[in-house]
DNA sequence: AATCTTATATTGGTTGGATCACTGAACCAA
DNA sequence: TTGGTTCAGTGATCCAACCAATATAAGATT
């Protein structure tokens, strides 16, 4: 017998490297380290924090893939300005950070202003194999509705056509991850999820664009209500 | 004497490592390498590459960051699905491996869709300094319209208030900076974007969100044009 | 004095090799 | 069947060099 999932956590163990990334991440997001400042040599580094200069320069390598430092061979590692430069994985480091959850409802925000406009243009572009595709998800009985949800997101989004939306639509499905958890486990989320996918079905299926824009546009804000009572309570 | 600066190409010397991302990332976009794919250990990837297994690994990191790969200590790297989990960053690759630039064709649409209602909540939400400061950057003259350009953008997704919108843009921009050059060497396209810069300040100034919207929507269009057509061209 | 060239120190990039830590599978014991 | 043990395979980290690009300063040239 297994344990309740709502449970079992996904323990998660931290690599010494990222609490490196973690540290200096942390120093330029809340202004400690400004842009165009020379932090100190590698070797110097290593032996601060105490670890490998390997070790080190993983670390370095995964905040340069972050945009928030550049390393010059030759010459040093530089701070850079993350406003213009910064990446979305960063995203979630500023989620984390903010105290009063503002970065939250930034992206709640801004998913409501773009996942509508998928829906639409899914409605317009499906092909009839990925109208069914959709129809066999809505159908299958061997998955939770938490699951069923990401997948049928992940069929529309398809039905763009568009890579782009595609990419940015797993952005916003981490928040999903996160949060989702709490919101399947009220039985009137289900409820107004189960309904949700087959009226967002039926607008595809019928290519109704302007329909497929509203009814995406409800169920998210019904989904953001959720959740900021949900914040609203923990604070 | 410096070289033409349209023809000067950015040398970005490729680090080793990144040349074996390059051939991981490749094999993966294109399905050689399909998901849940378990890749060879480390040792013999570096044996095989014939790099040092320290630079296999920062190429593995890299791709594990763009979410490509997933390496679970003690197990083995398994390739992902980066249609259900890849980063942002991904496009930049997708863009360079399609032939028919469909991925261009991807990003300006979702440009398109997504700028214009960054331009509008500029125009509601911006404070009387942001809207100082935009007024300030079209009055300079020692900038080049391309560099101010890209400064204004900046501003306005300032005044929306919203982190997320401000780190997408960074996306966007990174095709600016890349098909940017040409656009600007056409005497009618700075006209345009001085015309431009001056409508849009107009209507954040004057709290206008449609107006701001359509002027946005308007200046990408001839952009997209412009670049359809070079694509034209060189094809 | 101003400019160019060259030598050198600094710093990131790469290497080879060793050891630690986690995982999975096979095996054993209750 | 369940739980514990062992062990081989694999990633994580460490250590100590050397390679390669850059910046800087000293020297040569004009």
């Amino acid at each position: 017998m297994s344990l309740n999932t709502a449970f079992a956590q996904p323990i998660a163990r931290s690599r010494l490297y990222e609490e490196i990334v973690a540290i200096i991440q942390k120093q330029i997001l809340n202004g400690t380290l400004l842009p165009g400042t020379k932090l100190p040599p590698e070797r110097e580094m290593a032996e601060t924090f105490n670890v490998n200069r390997t070790t080190l320069r993983e670390a370095l390598r995964r905040l340069e893939n972050l945009e928030l430092l550049e390393i010059r061979h030759g010459d040093g590692v530089y701070a850079k300005n993350f406003l213009e430069s910064g990446n979305l994985d960063l995203i979630k480091a500023a989620v984390s950070l903010d105290a009063n959850n503002e970065t939250l409802l930034n992206i709640m925000e801004a998913r409501l202003s773009i996942i509508p406009e998928i829906a639409a243009m899914a409605a317009q572009r499906r092909t009839a194999a990925e109208l069914a595709e959709i129809k066999l998800v809505i159908d299958r009985e061997d998955m939770s509705i938490s699951e069923k949800d990401l997948i049928i997101h992940h069929l529309i989004v398809r039905a763009t056509h568009n890579l782009v939306y595609t990419i940015m639509l797993n952005f916003f499905n981490q928040l999903h991850r996160d949060v989702g958890q709490l919101y399947f486990n009220d039985e009137r989320n289900i409820e107004q999820s189960r309904r949700f996918h087959s009226d967002i079905y039926e607008a595809i299926k019928d290519r109704k664009p302007e329909a497929a824009r509203r009814i995406m546009q409800d169920v998210l804000l019904y989904a953001e209500q959720a959740v900021k009572a949900n914040l609203a309570v923990k604070q």
